[in-house]
DNA sequence: TTGAAAGCGCTAACAT
DNA sequence: ATGTTAGCGCTTTCAA
């Protein structure tokens, strides 16, 4: 491949073969082109078949920059996501990319890292491409951000959480009812002296309504919280492992602990292996999201399973389908397992 | 926010400002208004502030699609990957995706789900974005994604892989020099009955090329596997915890297991602990990918770390940098850890 | 069934 | 320093 023949200025007329070459090859007029290749309007089979000849002939790829400028009718779907590396994220990426690209739409992404005004720039860049759905996680959002959606007129889906106001569609679970099941799971299996363990709760906004969630269940029991742990940064398995150590030097007297997500409590169980304590014997632990890493443990983590490939679908269904703006919310399973 | 408002039509004139629009607004020509937007050309001070002005009252967000046409010059990234789950593939999006943004470049992306059909089209659909660069797992392709790619004006970026001819950019590691270092490791340290077990080796072929270089090392020290398994579909922790449990039922004897990846290794080690296997005095566990939780195991995992990152980084660079055509060999770094 | 022509909203000469 | 104008490659009336 000769290397000279690229650029990264890409797609300059030389790089491609437009659709009037392709209408003069075949002798008919431009029109009649796009009519055939987008299967719409009506055309003779015999020019039909002039057409693709011509396209094949000449190796021609449509430039959708200009079908979509032309037609005002954009077939971009932008998702602005805290993370990549995040199983949770990718999970409901993979729930909406499919019936998307079925019907001829194509994923945008960027990624927020957590930062709400990394979020208001990523998701202004985004609106320069005129997508048809802006797609974000959660329904904190800066006050430009909320603007500048809302002057838009593509739909917008908030995913992952359902406590609060939404701005157009919203698909999730109730994060402080999660945190509220995880607590009264945990209460109701006997356990007093219970404690928590999680990652940035104020970056995090959905875990830190797990936590109140949680908070507020076990004070309405009389048995608030006996220990509480947060870590900077975000979620890891090393992060719950480190951290459970931390949490029992302090509160020893510990009968369960209820982590932020499952793979913090994966690390925790990592932790009671390694110090020989007894799951969930001396203490039972439990996790947020279900997770196949959780449910592979030799002790099956307890944990509250949530619906992420679902809410993709919803989300891409209901985009697709142009339904009306309302709080969609999919619920969650609790998962016993074996460590609580 | 009234829903009627919106629509999937997005995107149509009514839905946006135009420059013109703000050109009238700030009394002056619409190229006086490109000019202050893109930071070129000359304008007076005094100008800059009025345009700046009249954006802001109008609320204008740039069309792209607009400006791209007009410039055939795209900033457009199309990423085409097999898996959104698979951590090994995000490692890198999660490289890639930084110094592309800070250039004002945007990724589109789409999953192959392995299957190069699927990649086919993709690759087809992503080109007619016009974008700057198509990003792509591995060097396996078929005849026909080969072709397209290669008569285009953009540049191409293979990535993971380094065994075979690259159409213009590849950065990865070598494979099969990866499994012949697994192999060496374990004979290294005396282990004399290896056994192998693996996911899908056709659909993922770089696993199938670490196989390939396993099999070799070890068949050139006169040790031939000793067993192997391999599992039908995608990696996963719990595949490689039931996959080992059937492996020793056949095998008994081995002293070792060379895993396709971390994620089987990782299962295998649960495998081991539930049934009272000690690792590695009764058997030796060797994984690849180096990823996080192999590391945050009670007893760390031995494997080969890979540099996802910087291979995202690399490719962005690259790009960027508008580099010759080569193959960039990052080469891997072998984790002894506390398993082999 | 088909073609001609007018944009879509911007950028990039080219004038001034 | 700024405005005018001609496209970019396609879709979409509107006639024929």
């Amino acid at each position: 491949m000769a290397r000279d023949q690229r650029s990264t200025e890409a797609g300059r007329s030389g790089g491609g073969v437009t659709l009037a070459e392709v209408a003069a090859a075949a002798g008919v007029g431009e029109s009649t082109v796009s009519r055939v290749l987008r299967r719409h309007g009506s055309y003779s089979g015999r020019t039909r078949d002039r057409v693709i000849e011509a396209v094949e002939r000449l190796g021609y790829v449509p430039n959708r920059i200009a079908g979509t400028l032309a037609s005002t009718a954009s077939r971009l779907v932008a998702m602005v996501i805290p993370s990549v590396t995040n199983i949770v994220f990718t999970d409901v990426l993979n729930g909406i990319g499919g019936p998307l690209e079925e019907r001829g739409y194509q994923a945008v992404f960027a990624v927020t890292d957590y930062d709400p005004r990394r979020e208001e720039s990523l998701v202004a860049a985004m609106l320069a491409w005129r997508p048809a759905a802006v797609i974000l996680a959660g329904l904190e959002h800066t006050e430009a951000t909320r603007r500048m959606l809302g002057a838009q007129a593509c739909r917008v889906v908030e995913l992952l959480d359902t406590d609060g106001p939404a701005i157009d569609l919203a698909i999730g679970i109730s994060n402080r009812a999660a945190g509220r099941a995880g607590a009264g799971y945990l209460l109701g299996r006997g356990y007093r002296r219970i404690g928590y363990l999680g990652h940035d709760p104020f970056r995090d906004r959905r875990a830190g309504k797990r936590l109140e969630g949680f908070r507020a269940a076990l004070a309405e029991a009389g048995r608030p919280p006996a220990a509480e742990m947060v870590l900077e940064g975000a979620s890891s398995v090393a992060r719950g492992r480190e951290g459970l150590a931390r949490l029992l030097a302090g509160a020893p007297g510990l009968d369960a602990v209820y982590f932020s997500n499952d793979d913090m409590a994966v690390g925790g169980w990592f932790h009671c292996l390694e110090a020989g304590i007894a799951v969930p014997g001396r203490l039972a632990l439990f996790g947020h999201n279900g997770l196949d890493i959780g449910a592979a443990l030799p002790q099956p983590l307890a944990t509250l399973r949530t619906p992420r490939d679902a809410m993709g679908r919803e989300a891409a269904r209901l985009v697709l389908e142009d339904a009306p703006a309302q709080v969609l919310d999919l619920g969650f399973e609790l998962i016993p397992g074996a460590t609580a």
